[in-house]
DNA sequence: ATATATGCAAATACTTTGCACTCGG
DNA sequence: CCGAGTGCAAAGTATTTGCATATAT
C-alpha cells in the first residue's frame, strides 16, 4: 500500500507534479477497491469519506492525469460512464474484462492473451500497438449456474 | 444497397416495428457512409440532407433500435461519444478496430482475431461469450511512414 | 515565493424523455 | 383506424472550464 503511494508520488515527480493531499486520497481510494471499476463519481464518493472538502472537479482532473501517467487505464464498457482500472504492478499491457450482461459485474482476466494477435496485427497492418482494449460480453459462471 | 435496406425492412417486420421514411433514411446514411464511424450526431447532419425535417431524438432512437435488432453496432473509441457501425454483411462477431493516436484515423480489422481466445476464456473462466469489444490504439501504417 | 492545484459554480457535451401530433400498415 | 413513431423542447447525466484562492515544494 505505502510503497504504491511511495511509487505514484515518484512518477507524479518525475513529471513535476505534486503529491497533494487530494491526489493522494484519490490514489487511497483506487487501491482500496482495485478490483472494482469505479467511475469518477463512485471515486469522488469514497474520497469524500476521508477529506470531505474535496470537489468532483479535483476528482475528475486526477483521474485524467494519472491515466496520463498510466497509473489508471481509463475504459467505457458502454453505459456512458467512464471507468477507472488501476493498472496491476509491472503489467506492460491493460488487463482484459469479462462484462455479465445479466448481472452486470465486471471480473477481469490479467494474463495477456492478446500476444500473438497484436504481433500478427503489427505484421499484417503496419501499425504500432501502444495499447489496447479488450472486453466480452455475455454471461458469466455464476448467472450461468442459475 | 437496395437489397440491404429490404433486409432491414424485413428485420423490422420481424420484430414488429415499421420502416419509416426516418428510418429508411438513417439505414442509407450508414450504408453510404460504411467505413466511418459515425457518431449520432454525425448521422443526424447527414440524414437532415435527405430529410431536413427530421430530429435529433429520432436520429438517437432510430440507433438504439438498429443497436438492438444487430444491424449496427455501438462503440465508444474513448471520447465521450457513441459510435455506429454497420454490421457486415454475415458477420456473426463485431469487428475490431485500429485507432490512431497520432492522426485519429480508425481502420477496420474484419477478419476474426479471437476465435481461439475466446474458446479458451469460455473454457477456463466458464464465461459464455456473446459479443465482444477489440481496440487497439497506436500508430497507424501512414502516421508511421513519416 | 510561486507555479501548481483546488473548490465552486457555471458552462458544455451527449443523450433521454414527455407530450401532443402524425402516419405506416 | 390506431398504436407505433415523430419533432420539439425540456430534462438528465457526464464531464470540463474559468477564476479567485490556497498550498506543496
Amino acid at each position: 500500500m505505502e510503497e504504491r503511494i511511495q511509487r505514484v508520488k515518484e512518477q507524479l515527480h518525475k513529471a513535476s507534479y505534486k503529491l497533494t493531499p487530494q491526489r493522494e486520497a484519490t490514489v487511497r481510494v483506487l487501491l482500496e477497491n482495485e478490483s472494482d471499476h469505479l467511475s469518477a463519481e463512485d471515486v469522488y464518493l469514497k474520497v469524500k469519506d476521508k477529506a470531505p472538502e474535496i470537489g468532483l472537479a479535483t476528482v475528475y482532473r486526477t483521474l485524467e492525469l494519472l491515466a496520463e501517467l498510466k497509473v489508471v487505464d481509463k475504459i467505457n464498457f458502454g453505459d456512458g460512464v467512464a471507468r477507472f482500472d488501476l493498472r496491476k504492478e509491472g503489467a506492460k499491457h491493460f488487463h482484459h474484462h469479462m462484462v455479465c450482461m445479466e448481472c452486470g459485474t465486471v471480473d477481469e482476466i490479467e494474463e495477456d492473451l492478446l500476444d500473438d494477435v497484436e504481433k500478427r496485427v503489427e505484421r499484417e497492418f503496419n501499425f504500432k500497438i501502444l495499447d489496447h482494449r479488450l472486453t466480452f460480453h455475455g454471461i458469466c459462471h455464476r448467472c450461468r449456474e442459475e
